[in-house]
DNA sequence: GCAATAATTGAACAATTGATCAATAATAGT
DNA sequence: ACTATTATTGATCAATTGTTCAATTATTGC
């Protein structure tokens, strides 16, 4: 907890500083909300999949080596966080990207990716 | 799990699709990661305040309204993930950023963010 | 050496998360 | 109506995470 009681003692130059750009802060909960639906495995391969194609659940499951039932908890995350969508075809469901900022996302993530490799 | 036990069973025509898709996914461990550190509203603050400027421990922690003991734990993960690096100035330590990807991650997000309040 | 400021560290705890299992729902074919 | 396939859901449990507190380290000035 910050109490703003050090008036006048050392260090409080900076003051100024700190109340300029916590005003310009911009609100995180929506970005942090991402970043924690992006920040799994399975999920980021379930994105990474749908960005190239449309999956169903089962396909999905075999492609990530999980279980049909973790997939669907998975896939209800990335519903409800409007990442995705779904159509249902026969006894089928199929999902898609529904956010075309997160492909944005991917692709910037994965390009930082393959350059810290090159490093190593 | 996945047993490929259903072989000549229904629903294998997509077969060749999973395996394709899975030779190219790249890998995810080290995106993971990245995101997960980022997944956090106090990390993603620092990291906010970082790209506009170097600060010190304990003005970090006045500007995100959190003790510099939290703070300290956080620059921590941020420095072992190798996004911010550190210099001793006296008594105290400045940190600012030490990957430039990392800000485009964070401009995107936030370009992100901004359109997606547009739409409600 | 001592006191003051700044920062780091480790332990402890509550809260959140991801995976698994069993049960249920929805659809299609016989 | 019954069975098989696909998908969803709820409960449970282990593992991970974020915060707090107390103790410790590092640096400066007296």
């Amino acid at each position: 907890m910050t109490d703003d009681l050090d008036v006048c003692l050392p260090h409080d130059i900076d003051q100024d500083k700190i109340r300029k750009w916590q005003d310009q802060m911009p609100d995180m909960d929506y970005v942090v909300s991402i970043f924690k639906v992006m920040a799994d495995e399975t999920r980021l391969s379930i994105l990474w999949l749908l960005s190239v194609d449309e999956w169903c659940v089962h396909d999905l499951a075999a492609a990530v080596n999980s279980s049909v039932s973790n997939v669907s908890h998975h896939l209800r995350l990335l519903r409800t966080s409007r990442l995705v969508k779904s159509r249902r075809e026969g006894q089928r469901v199929f999902y898609s990207l529904d956010d075309e900022h997160v492909i944005r996302l991917l692709d910037e993530a994965f390009k930082h990716s393959q350059h810290k490799k090159k490093l190593r």
